[in-house]
Formats: C-alpha cells, sequence, structure tokens
DNA sequence: ATCGGTGTATGAACCGGTTCATTAGTCCAA
DNA sequence: TTGGACTAATGAACCGGTTCATACACCGAT
C-alpha cells in the first residue's frame, strides 16, 4: 500500500469498468444498486476516500471558484467594514452557485505574481484602490473573466464602479445648502506611497487613486459652484483603518474654523466625530460630517451618519455574476444616493471670529 | 480556432517537444535562451496564457491551499473580531508559504457536502463552535489533513484549543478575590438550535457546544470553592452578534442586583459594559464585567475590558501550520491568560437591599 | 583516441478522473 | 421469431501539464 487507491484500483477490485466506477459515485442512478453497492465496499476496503478534486477539475474544466486578489494585508482586509460588505455580498451568490472563494493576498508583487499565475480559479475579482497595474496585468494574461472593483482596469476586463465624483459633489452640495462656506476635507490614501497628513495642492493633483481623485474632483465641483475654491479648504490624507483616529486629530488641528468636514468614507468620518466629541465640539450643533460609503456602521453611531450611500454588497453581488456569466466584460456604474441622518446641521449662527 | 491553445499546441508551433515548451515556462535556466525566445513567440502568436494551473495541478498532487469551512454565513464571519484575527494569524503563515485560503461556506449542509468533498485544498481547516459532526465526517473522508479548532473532532485530526474551563475559573476567581458574591452570566450558545434568553438548569446541562460548556463549568469550579452553587446564577444564552445588545438586556433585566457579569465572549462583555452606561450604571463602579478572548477591541473600549485572553491569531498560525506539516495529527492545547484591566473592581460597598 | 562531464532536448509515462459512442443484455409487443 | 426500446456496462479518448530516464553533441583532460 505504498500509495493511495485511486478510482481504477477501485474498479478493479470491485470488478467494473472504470467508467462505472465513477458513474457509482457521481451518477448512482446509472448503475445498478447491487453493483454500485459492491464498488462502494471496495472503496471502503481500499481506503478510497471519494473521486480526487483535481482529476474531476481537469476533465470539467470549469473550477468553480471565484479569486478574488487581496491588496492589503489580510488582517486589514477583514477588519474593513466595506471589505465585509463588499465580500458579504459577493459570497452571498457563491453560496447560490455552490462556488467556493479564494482569497489571494497580493501583498508582496514577488510571490502574488505567483500565486495570480496559479490560482486555481475561474476568474479573478481585484478589489483596490491601489493601482495595481501590474497584477492587472497578470490576471489579464491567464484569460479568466476578470472584474476589477472602483479601478478601471481598461477594456478588455469587467468594471464595477459608482460615481464618485457625483456622490462627492451631492455631499458637498448638501452642507453648502445648509449654509456652510469653512470647510475641510478628511481623504482617503491619494497614492500608494503610505504618506499621510496634510495635503498640499501639488500633491492634491497628483492624486493616483481613482476614487479619492473623483471624490475630490466632485467636492471641487460643488464648491466652485459656490464660489469656494478648492484651493482653499485644507486637506489632511489619512489611512482607513485605526489611524484614521490620528488623521481626525491633524485635520481639526489644521482647521479649528471649520464648520463641516467632508469625509471620503464612513471609517474617516466617525473618526472626526470621535475626535470632536473628544474636543468637546458638538456634532452637528457647531460641525457638521458627512461620510462616504454607507456602511453598517454609519446608521448605527450617535449621531447617525449622514453620509453618501453606495451599493456595497450589490457591488459584490454583480462582481460575482460577471464572473459567472460568461459574456463580454461588462462596465457598470451602480448609482450613489446622499442619505442625510444625524451628523448635518445649518452652520453654528456665531462664528468664531473669522475676518 | 475553436478551442483554446495548449501547452503541446505552443510546442509543435515552436518545432519543440512538449516537455521543451514546459521547461521554457518553468525552468527557463534549462532551455536556451534563442529556443525559449521562439517557445514564447509562439504562445504569443497562439493567445496561449501560460500552463494552466488545473494540469499542474494533478501532476504536482499538492494544490498548496488550504480550506478554511466557515459555518456562519460569510456576512457575519467576516464581521465577528474573533474570526477576524483568526484569520490574520492563519492567512499570515500562508502567506509566507505562498498558499492560498479558499472560503468554504457550510451554511446548509446539503450544499456544503458537495462543496467539502469537491474543494481543491489540500487541508481543511473547520473552526466551528457548531456541533458539526457531519461536516467533520465528510472532511475526514477525503483523506486530506484536517484540524478543527475548538471541538474535538477526536482521534485522527488535529484539534487546537485552549483551556476553556481554566480560563473561565480564572475569570471568576478574579471576581471573586475581588469580593463579589452575586454573579450574572451572559452565555454563548450552548446549543445549535437558535435559542437565546434564560437558561434554566436543564439547558444548561444539556450544553453541546465543548467551550461554552466548559466555560460554564469553569465559572462554577470557582463559584463553588467559593460556596456558591451555579443554579442559583442568572445566566442568559445570546448571540455573539448584533444580537448581543439584546442579551445584555436581557440579563440585567433578570439580575438586577448582580454585581458582576461573566460574560463569555468580548462582544457580549461590550454589550453589556454598554447596556450598563445606558442604565446609568457604573462600570465598575456599580457593576464589574469580565469577558473573554481578548480580541482587539477589547483594550480599546472605554473602560478597557477586563477579559481572559486567548492566543486567537496563535490558533490560526498553528492551525495553517498543522495543515501543511505532514506529520501525525496533533493536539494543542493553548495556554489562557486573565487579562485585568479597567472594567472590574471591587462590587459597591452598600447592598442595596439584599435579604 | 578514449573517457568522463556538461548542457540541452526528447519521448513517453504518469497524474486521477469524466464522458460518450458502442456494445450487450433484457423485456415486451407485434 | 423478429424488431424496437430501454437499461447497464464497457473501453478508449480526452483533460493539460510535469518529470525523468535517455540520447546526443560538444568539451577538455588523460
Amino acid at each position: 500500500m505504498a500509495k493511495a487507491a485511486k478510482l481504477a484500483d477501485v474498479a478493479k477490485a470491485a470488478g467494473v469498468s472504470q467508467g462505472t466506477a465513477s458513474n457509482a459515485f457521481n451518477r448512482p442512478e446509472l448503475v445498478r444498486p447491487e453493483v454500485r453497492e459492491r464498488v462502494e465496499a471496495s472503496a471502503r476496503a481500499l481506503g478510497y476516500g471519494g473521486p480526487d478534486p483535481k482529476g474531476r477539475l481537469l476533465r470539467a474544466g470549469k473550477v468553480n471558484a471565484i479569486g478574488v486578489v487581496v491588496m492589503d494585508h489580510l488582517g486589514y482586509f477583514f477588519r474593513d467594514p466595506f471589505n465585509r460588505e463588499f465580500m458579504a455580498g459577493l459570497s452571498e451568490v457563491c453560496d447560490e452557485l455552490g462556488a467556493g472563494i479564494s482569497l489571494i493576498s497580493a501583498m508582496d508583487q514577488k510571490s502574488a505574481a505567483w500565486t495570480i499565475e496559479t490560482a486555481v480559479v475561474d476568474g479573478f475579482v481585484v478589489q483596490c484602490l491601489d493601482q495595481g497595474d501590474r497584477l492587472i496585468e497578470l490576471a489579464k494574461r491567464r484569460k479568466l473573466p476578470f472584474v476589477a472593483v472602483d479601478l478601471d482596469p481598461g477594456p478588455g476586463a469587467g468594471f464595477i464602479s459608482i460615481d464618485d465624483r457625483r456622490g462627492a459633489r451631492e455631499a458637498a452640495g448638501h452642507l453648502l445648502a445648509l449654509g456652510h462656506r469653512r470647510f475641510a476635507i478628511l481623504a482617503l490614501e491619494l497614492v500608494g506611497d503610505g504618506r499621510v497628513g496634510p495635503v498640499d495642492r501639488e500633491r492634491r493633483l497628483a492624486a493616483a487613486y481613482q476614487s479619492t481623485r473623483d471624490r475630490l474632483l466632485g467636492y471641487g465641483d460643488a464648491l466652485a459652484a459656490a464660489g469656494i475654491s478648492i484651493d482653499e479648504v485644507p486637506i489632511v490624507e489619512s489611512l482607513n483603518d485605526s489611524e484614521a483616529a490620528t488623521g481626525a486629530a491633524t485635520l481639526l488641528d489644521l482647521a479649528p474654523h471649520a464648520t463641516a468636514v467632508l469625509a471620503m468614507s464612513d471609517v474617516l468620518a466617525i473618526a472626526v466625530v470621535n475626535e470632536a466629541r473628544k474636543r468637546g465640539i458638538d456634532v452637528p450643533g457647531q460641525l457638521s460630517v458627512v461620510g462616504f460609503d454607507d456602511v453598517a456602521e454609519a446608521a448605527a453611531t450617535t449621531p447617525p451618519l449622514t453620509t453618501v450611500h453606495q451599493p456595497i454588497a450589490e457591488k459584490g453581488r454583480l462582481a460575482a455574476h460577471m464572473i459567472f456569466d460568461r459574456g463580454p466584460p461588462r462596465r457598470e456604474l451602480l448609482p450613489v444616493r446622499l442619505v442625510i441622518r444625524g451628523t448635518t446641521a445649518p452652520p453654528p449662527p456665531d462664528p468664531p471670529t473669522a475676518p
């Protein structure tokens, strides 16, 4: 018993052809009960644990699994509420179709390349703010269905995104309509270089991440329409994890007179609200805050967060469908919608001494 | 061009043997640069995207991926802090080894069976409170390395757990040492039937989930040593998600005179602290709370949570190693340790009118 | 001239199944 | 008795690669 038994061995032991043995396992109704019985007995006797998926796979062609390329450290990935909801939506569809999900960590480019080349999947979903061009390239080379989320992969691949610019415009528009004139922006990463802190004009224009850039443009649109140049608005760049608190503090230090904060994610917005509370600044009495994404937490905070809703879970569902529905790559732009809750109000009537 | 090109086609087009073509891709140093060049050119011309992992897989035997069997809905899975840290530890090792992670949702038994039987993985990690005997059975049948976490799979499979009973004993012991005498317990699910709310003696003794039962035993040990019978202690069973708030409220209603709450998870403990705050009960001044697990959130709440630390990420790392290190199945019991932070203090000096 | 290396390419044997066109056998009706 | 219809089982052709023993050519050393 040097090697594990295989289907052929079982078949021989049961005195049937391999094809019959295969049927006994996969299409029992095609095989006489008595024979099936015999095959199963031989299998037990030989310690055969059922057909090896590796073999089946080769024949079947389809793997029935979708690879999710994760750019961040998986620890962070599991922590981020956006990813959570996205994955929940995606896995909903996978569950339905009985498909699996493979997490492909793309932390370092070297091993990521190998992983992407060898991942046994039917297609890839890349969910990255990161430029990730190289990874997209790699994935495309495998000629598998491929969907990018929130980052335009160019023609030849699926693309799911939202109208970031419009959402941002609505967020800023809402605050303007309330009467706000002094803004501050807490931005997501503009470039993948790990830099955080105050953003000058040059860096702002160098924004590489698509959603960050578009949201910035959207804010700018609305502000410009009200005669405010975004160049005058203090902007701070922050990571979207536990470091968000630091970003929020930096922003409030930098813009003590702002009456409204435009945060590019709910995580950031919540950090701002917390930081404000810590400083005794009333939200929304003295400071209005608008988030972005409308993650589950947004509705649960006190006060509940005014934010731009985007259909995160739907993005996940759509991504899964785009992988499994054969067909030409599609490009989908999902709607956004401002959700007004409790963190926005008119600015305080009494300006704190601004010239 | 009815079918996609395969390695054999590329080889023929380049005028080399298939073996050489294979080497050109996988072991370039074994092939003359000029020939490799030619192979690559043919590949491009034929639109060949590199060797198909499905083929390689069959030959290689190893898949280089580990299947994580998830009992809960994936949405919940991604939400739970315990899972997050566990997965972070597990994926740390996988990253190191360049291995992938397959999420296998085992929500409904029927499709779960199929998924487990056909998952292309080198081994399974089952992380379930659920009895899940059936799934364990299925996984075992595939004769793949197999590790169960927090649930004894019996001989023939790996097992990672902690000394739940001891941890619980220490938690209760700490409160007793502080002088507490009136306890209440907020328990995780005892049985997988979805029932929640007050627990009577009968149900307590029927506890099926291993960690729940052991923690209950541990609490009982310590209390008994102090002359308190666990039969007199109000116990409420609760889900470990957003419903935890409900459980906490039920418990405080049921045991208004308790000065100390033993919570079986940090999520539950935090829910108790929040509920207490909402009712104007000071923690730890009027009510002490001890959690279990020591998830990341535990140290970040105000006040920081006194809890029983268990090495969650280490469990994940160990699980991954046990899958990839060939060898006989091991059984590991990891240490726990009481971490005293800010939610425990001596009981209020003035008993509220107890007989 | 012979021998032992070294560097490349070849062919064929796997890897472990699934599938499908046939064949063999059985039953019933004409 | 023949034919048609239906059920079971067979055998061989894939699925797409990797690997390894072998062969060949060319080299310097003996």
